[in-house]
DNA sequence: TTATATACCACACATTTGTGTGGTATGTCA
DNA sequence: TGACATACCACACAAATGTGTGGTATATAA
């Protein structure tokens, strides 16, 4: 299960195969597998799968047509390359250095349950000093288990919902802006959920 | 093709019950959805089908199991809620008052084409003032139409890329850091793409 | 009344697809 | 040499799945 070792050439193939197609919505057959790879019988499809389901890459139903599911780790559609780590400060790094690929929706929101998250849109500047700018959309994450110096989405007396950073100071909780010209709040709240995303689209 | 119009409760049901399996994978079989909807005869299926594809909500290719595809409008997985808009400075919107619910590929990356664009993970705090930190994702599109003002990945003489933000003076580009500690960058580049997304993970 | 449309069911049939058994050829290890 | 693993192929069979024809019941319009 765990032995994920070294794919051969051909698994990998076989692999990137399963990939694309799951991320075009529809799994291949075992015969689609066969004709991609130029094998010409199933059962040489068969021993592949087999490898693969060893592996941990793969899972399978029986009985069911193209019921090829990607385990864990393999999941990774919407690939785009990650080519290095840019440096912001000074720059220090090749081009095209390819250093892995990210899945679009693992990058989002990782393997979350969609259920408890739900995303709101930032206005106004209180939290500008964290790097979160108006307009930029906030992941929460909810019921979490919120600590001391997380940012949170907070619910007011006033029914009102903010975000900013939880602080507590001789045992007692309160919400802190990013924001010198704003002060700290020292008012009842209830903190709904952790930050655990931002996203800025330009 | 056209003809959206309306779908009848049942049809509603069956396309989300499509676009659940879709979702998930693995798209349902005929019969599959016969069982989910409670229909005795594959038959009514298939009307149903032909219904969705006639309001041009579907796709099918024939002869294939599974082989439902979600036509352009209809493909929204992955859906999170956007509760309103969060108020950074001063809190100022009720909970729960759901706007609306965005698609999570289309939030990432909405529908541009994977292949134009790539990520950098940002290495130091250049650009810190343009709310962008270290660690930050950075998703940039390649080749684009850059333009004055925008923030860009930059390929230098030195054969390393940093992002910096482009400007223009008197006619000729600079690259120019959103933090007052760098000095602005006079030397030979050559814009790779225009930044239009930052994703940050908590 | 007839015609037409909707909303289903029954069921036979063909095709696709997965399963299972067994085979050949090659190479490695002892 | 023998034992074993890898990497394939052939092929029969069963199960899943899509297709096609025709039926019933209900409602609506002409």
């Amino acid at each position: 299960m765990e032995d994920k070792g070294y794919l051969t050439p051909k698994q990998e193939k076989v692999l990137r195969f399963i990939r694309k197609r799951v991320g075009e919505g529809l799994p291949p057959t075992i015969r689609e597998i066969g004709q991609e790879m130029g094998f010409k019988s199933t059962g040489t499809v068969r021993d592949y799968l087999k490898a693969l389901i060893q592996k941990g890459l793969v899972k399978r139903m029986n009985n069911k047509s193209r019921a090829i599911e990607l385990a864990e780790g393999a999941a990774v559609f919407n690939k785009i390359p990650i080519i290095g780590t840019i440096n912001a400060g000074k720059p220090n790094l090749a081009y095209e250095e390819i250093q892995g690929y990210v899945d679009a929706d693992d990058l989002f929101l990782g393997r979350l349950g969609f259920n408890d998250v739900f995303a709101l849109r930032v206005k106004g500047d209180s939290m500008i000093d964290a790097g979160i700018l108006e307009g930029d959309v906030a992941v929460i994450k909810k019921r979490p288990d919120a600590q001391n110096n997380d940012i949170v989405a907070a619910l007011l007396d006033n029914n009102e919902v903010t975000l900013k950073r939880l602080r507590s100071k001789s045992g007692r909780f309160y919400l802190e802006a990013a924001n010198v010209n704003y002060p700290p709040i020292f008012e009842e709240f209830k903190v709904i959920g952790r930050l655990i995303t931002v996203i800025r689209k330009y």
